[in-house]
RNA sequence: GGGCCUGUAGUGGAAUGGUUAACACGUCUGCCUUACACGCAGAAGACUCGGAGUUCGAUCCUCCGCGGGCCCACCA
């Protein structure tokens, strides 16, 4: 064992775990239960960050103490590495670039990117086996996307259509709503004047440069002001004959209670556009200029539009005002323009009739915590419409499919074209027309990507053995945050694939807020880089904090002071082991060495033995916080605050009875045994240094890890009761001898004449440990409440 | 607007339908006692957000209010 620890203990096992292959799922070894973990493949930004820290340390800890339970554990490391957000930074930095090489210089970017987090996974001490890493940008992991869109047309359940997406008139291109800011501003809410046969109807919009493409006025059901309109045509302004429309997400406060819907205004107009099944106007082109309009307007931008309309409505009187109004409108984040939705054609994943079967599954397995999985079930509730999966993205995985220009149909590309390129992809030609097939350009949502993760790291679906025994994953962990996306297209598709639910269980956590309570930001500066901490308070201190903050589903402050603490702790773990470990040097434990434990061995081993099953127990049900917590307080307030002084006399002297000896020893050796087997999963590196200490008792010499050991059982014959009773007494009467010399500033050493316990059991068992902790020449005990007379 | 979570000493946070509400950081007082000063022994510090209810009894259960967080929807 090291003399100090440190960053060097640290990294040193690091190496040894690497070389030693020490987390390798045991492929062949077809008799151990499988316990497989669905690791979350983070972003490829290419720094790991504190949400990183605790997510990734709780599940590793997971991970450890499966493995220590005997289980085979399979826990692969995946990345997730196409997105908007590297394209932004490979495009500042090389500038537009053609989409292969632009799709070259990204995955090198990303790769870099890898290699950097990968690191810091490994200082962090995950154990993932790394043999089983892989990348959504991989030719194999395009493949694999592949195959499921392929799987999922052919039952009809991935189509191409019409849908409305976001998009920047000024960049000419779709948006994800990701893309997409608020942004206050004034504007006007201008009254016209529909007419019908059964009187005139005000409508209030602040878009009326979007009047051409109204395609019909909604009113709340219970507006008695337009109930004789329900269903009647009304007049636009412009000549057009609408229907009128009851509905109950109108707010019937809001300007006259009667609006207009237009394909699209705004994001409720899709809504009722499908609820209605309503005709679609496309209202501008790509570039922001009106078309299908009336003459006069065609060709203008929408806030020249809207000043033409407005001047020759009012020139025609039908306007009755026009009213100030602020108002939030969606902006390009990048441009600040205003977004307009605008019909384009996507490729779709149905979703929308799925919810019951969604939820289902969902409710098949088990969530951590369990009011988690209303997250999922809101959302699924509230499905509107399809899930659209393209994106007009270069840095992605290519859809699978070639279009026929001339009749408009699709094709799925060949299996044995996969991983399918556009830009590489063999000319096909049309059966029907002969017409050379166009590949598809877009690219997949990342969600399409991640959503299939449980197949993919189960060998689906090539390898039919190994995704019998890893599928479906034992545990999913993730952030709340994602149940929507993640967890809910997860559960979806591989049903819709496989036909059962991914996982066994879910462990569900929150986020790591900065110290103030905020979300941590660049712009608020408050970010707390993990590498810093793992400097200054070393990674097992780092993981302890992550098991402390418990945060199961909810958020949490970051804490220097649970770090502090952590540790401290370790520093405490550390030298209780130094002195424990030269303490029971050279000595091999033996069962026979239990006659002679004496009172407060049975005690100490007592404990051992509740502790043991209250941590087992914790771990089975995630809660490392308490664990941890648990583990601390015996070994810090019991065996060192305690046990150890009343042992030391027996370790240090030459003139106690072997026995006594030996049984020290045994129960020194039984208990920090087992309390640094249960801290390994969440300190791996303290606790394998000090298992050293143990390297004899383990045999042949060549090392194990502590992380093979097996985890602690509980020994009903260990508990003692009545032991546990008398150390109560003893304890106290430790306590007030200790405030006496406190009180008389006396050295805690300092010895005493004489002590007269008065208790209520006979504890005088105990009384050369008393005598040596306490350094009372003489003790004398009796019968009665407690009390204790000192004299110095 | 909807949903979920949440409000406990200066700070971070446990726990429990019932005696003095953990623990940690910080503060204060002693002590460098042969593992550890990242330590040891003590001490101070909380009308457990406000109000109502259920109960013999609530910090814990219910409702209302106020505050915080997250997610979602919307702003015609």
């Amino acid at each position: 064992m090291e003399d100090k620890y440190g960053r060097n203990v640290e990294e040193k096992w690091q190496k040894w775990w690497a070389d030693n292959g020490t987390y390798k799922f045991q492929d062949a070894d077809l008799i151990k239960p499988v316990y497989s973990i669905d690791t979350p493949p983070p972003f490829t930004s290419g720094d790991l960050h504190m949400g990183h820290v605790l997510s990734y340390s709780y599940f590793d800890f997971a991970a450890r103490y499966k493995r220590m339970r005997g289980f085979n554990v399979y826990y692969p490391q995946g990345w997730d590495c196409q997105g908007f957000p590297t394209e932004v930074k490979v495009e500042q930095k090389y500038g537009r670039k053609p989409p292969e090489e632009f799709r070259k210089l990204c995955q090198e970017w990303t790769v870099a990117c890898i290699d950097k987090m990968k690191s810091q996974m490994i200082q962090m001490g995950f154990s993932p086996d790394w043999r089983y890493e892989y990348r959504t940008m991989s030719p194999e992991y395009h493949k694999k996307v592949q195959y499921s869109l392929l799987k999922m047309h052919e039952k009809e359940l991935v189509f191409r259509g019409k849908h409305p997406v976001f998009w920047c008139t000024k960049c000419m291109s779709a948006l994800a709503k990701s893309d997409t800011e608020e942004a206050p501003r004034q504007s006007t809410l201008n009254h016209l004047i529909f007419t019908s046969a059964k009187g005139d109807v005000i409508i209030a919009t602040s878009r009326p440069e979007l009047l051409h493409a109204c395609v019909a006025v909604l009113f709340h059901p219970e507006d008695k002001r337009y109930a004789k309109f329900a269903n009647e045509a009304v007049t636009t302004p412009l000549g057009k004959q609408v229907k009128m429309i009851p509905d109950r997400d109108v707010d019937p406060t809001f300007g006259t209670g009667a609006l207009m819907v237009c394909t699209f205004g705004d994001k409720m107009d899709v809504v009722w556009m499908y609820r209605y099944n309503l005709p679609i106007i496309e209202a501008f082109t790509q570039d922001g200029k009106v078309i299908n309009g009336p003459e006069y307007l065609n060709g203008l931008k929408a806030e020249d539009a809207k000043k033409k309309i407005i001047e020759t409505l009012q020139a025609e009187g039908k306007v009755v005002k026009i009213e100030p109004l602020s108002q939030v409108v969606k902006v390009h984040d990048r441009c600040k323009r205003p977004v307009e939705l605008m019909l384009s054609s996507q490729w779709f994943c149905k979703i929308k009739g799925k919810s019951d079967e969604i939820i289902a599954g969902a409710k098949a397995m088990r969530w951590v915590p369990d009011f988690a999985i209303s997250h999922l079930i809101d959302w699924a509730t509230t499905v509107e419409w399809d899930w659209v999966i393209s994106r007009q993205r270069v840095f992605g995985t290519p859809l699978p499919f070639r279009h026929c220009p001339q009749c408009n149909k699709d094709y799925p590309a060949d299996y044995s074209e996969l991983p399918f390129n556009p830009a590489v992809a063999q000319e096909k030609k049309c059966p029907d027309c002969n017409e050379i097939l166009v590949p598809e350009k877009s690219t997949c949502d990342c969600w399409v990507d991640s959503s299939i993760t449980p197949l993919v790291i189960a060998g689906w679906p090539d390898d039919e053995e190994r995704f019998k025994r890893l599928y479906p994953v034992s545990l999913r962990p993730q952030g709340v945050e994602i149940v929507r996306t993640w967890a809910f297209y997860t559960i979806y598709r591989s049903l819709a694939l496989t036909g059962k639910p991914p996982f066994k269980e879910l462990l569900l956590n929150g986020n790591v807020l900065a110290p103030d309570g905020k979300k941590m930001s660049k712009s608020l500066g408050n970010i707390i880089a993990p590498d810093q901490l793992i400097e200054k308070y070393y990674t097992d201190s780092v993981r302890q904090w992550a098991a402390l903050s418990g945060a199961m589903a909810k958020d949490r402050p970051f804490s220097y002071q649970d770090l502090t603490y952590s540790k401290s702790f370790l520093n405490k773990l550390w030298n209780a082991s130094k002195f424990i470990g030269t303490a029971i040097t050279g000595y091999v434990p033996d069962e026979s060495h239990k006659a002679g434990l004496e009172l407060p061995d049975k005690w100490i081993l007592s404990r051992l033995q509740s502790l043991t099953t209250q941590v087992t127990e914790d771990f089975e049900n995630y809660e490392f916080h308490h664990a941890t917590k648990a583990i601390h307080q015996f070994f810090w307030n019991e065996l060192c605050d305690y046990y150890l002084e009343y042992v030391k006399y027996r370790i240090y002297r030459d003139d106690v009875p072997k026995e006594s000896a030996l049984a020290a020893r045994y129960t020194l050796h039984m208990a920090l045994l087992a309390s640094i087997k249960l801290l390994a999963p969440v300190m791996p590196h303290a606790t394998e240094e000090i298992y050293s200490i143990f390297a004899e008792s383990v045999g042949d010499g060549s090392r194990r890890s502590i992380h093979h050991a097996a985890w602690p059982v509980a020994d009903a014959k260990m508990s003692d009761a009545a032991a546990e009773k008398k150390l109560v007494l003893i304890n106290e009467v430790v306590s007030q001898v200790r405030q006496f010399k406190s009180a008389n500033k006396l050295a805690l050493n300092a010895e005493l004449a004489s002590l007269a316990i008065t208790a209520p059991e006979d504890i005088s068992e105990g009384k050369a440990a008393l005598a040596a902790c306490t350094g009372a020449k003489a003790v004398s005990f009796a019968q009665g409440d407690l009390s204790v007379k000192i004299k110095n």
